[in-house]
DNA sequence: CGCCAGGTTGAAGCGCTTCAACGTCTGTGG
DNA sequence: CCACAGACGTTGAAGCGCTTCAACCTGGCG
């Protein structure tokens, strides 16, 4: 909870008031490995933020898994659009690990932005940061190979392979298995 | 000037005193064909509100152009990322046709911010739609392919020909020329 | 009229996919 | 404690779609 405020404070200066306000919105809860915290088709009202643990976002299609986004502690997570327009989820978000998180309802965010219009800002962080990560999402798709893609990420996440087989990497980085065995491979005899 | 309090007052709701605020922050631009707004490497200070005409926001790459975005009459715009974090433009805007707009500069938002927190959510429904648009450009490449990353487009921009040459929606759909070409005779055949 | 930008088409090449086989590691039950 | 099954990863071969390069067409405009 402690972290929390910490990242908190980073966005807006929390007094000790305005924490008494917020700490009661925020929900705690323990995910087991491989359970699900949502399902596609199902709304999303909560945003969370993650304590301890790896997530990931995907999609289905054509009867096949597609990771859209990783979430791992200090990340606030949540299909944040259907968050935002109230419809069904076009993700899961399932636990890669067994998990800790905090989770802010809707309803609660609204009722902080009533309370005090300073807690916009709340809102309008997150929307920026998750704004950031999509667009940059978005471009290295636009302007990378994978390969550059593959050497992107690892580059961010370097010890992300303890925490996140390959085959979902691969979905990541949107291409298949033996694909990023072979780039592997080719990057390993340079 | 009208449609803008519209499109402002759609996301909160304006009295004529808010209008008196806000109105003397927005500049008034015209900008030719093929003028830039921003260049790539540059600082973007400013959002735009499009009153009039077509904009693409591309970035080079190898001497290449790709387009990320197309902007046209009541969309917002801007390099958000260079906006919100201060650092150099990744992109250049160019108008496609004669344009007008209207501009406000990180300093008059932030002057807004604290006038007013209610302006807050200007700020945040804005970095909202970016996002939005963001993240679904980014999913498409994850999840569609070229086929029907154009279908969709021309599904929500029935008119785009008219307004966009064909080489930058191929690059909009990160693609050459000569494969749009090929896709386009492959749907009229069928 | 002639030029040039924008678009189409053909042929060859390359990278990712597909499908299938095989290796390796780990956990589980006998 | 061993044996086996299943999950995960690698590898090979064939296929397909986009790229590349180049030629060519067309319409608009000086």
């Amino acid at each position: 909870m402690d972290e929390l405020r910490k990242n908190i404070n980073s966005i807006i200066s929390i007094s000790d008031k305005d924490w008494a306000i917020l700490k009661p919105m925020f929900v705690y809860k323990a995910i087991k490995k491989n359970e699900f915290f949502l399902l596609e088709g199902k709304h999303s009202n909560t945003v969370f933020y993650v304590i301890k643990g790896a997530f990931r976002v995907f999609t289905v299609v054509d009867g096949e898994e597609r990771d859209w986004h990783f979430h791992f502690e200090g990340n606030w997570g949540s299909d944040y659009e259907s968050f935002l327009t109230n419809r069904p989820s076009r993700f899961s978000i399932q636990a890669m690990e067994d998990a800790e998180i905090l989770t802010l309802s809707r309803d609660s965010m609204h009722a902080l932005y009533n309370t005090d219009a300073k807690f916009e800002r709340i809102g309008r962080i997150i929307a920026e940061q998750l704004f950031l990560f999509a667009r940059n999402r978005g471009m290295d798709f636009l302007l990378q190979n994978p390969e550059d893609r593959y050497l992107k990420l690892i580059k961010e996440y370097p010890n992300i392979f303890n925490r996140v087989p390959l085959y979902h990497i691969a979905s990541y980085l949107g291409i298949k298995g033996p694909s990023l065995s072979r780039i592997r491979r080719r990057l390993s005899e340079k």
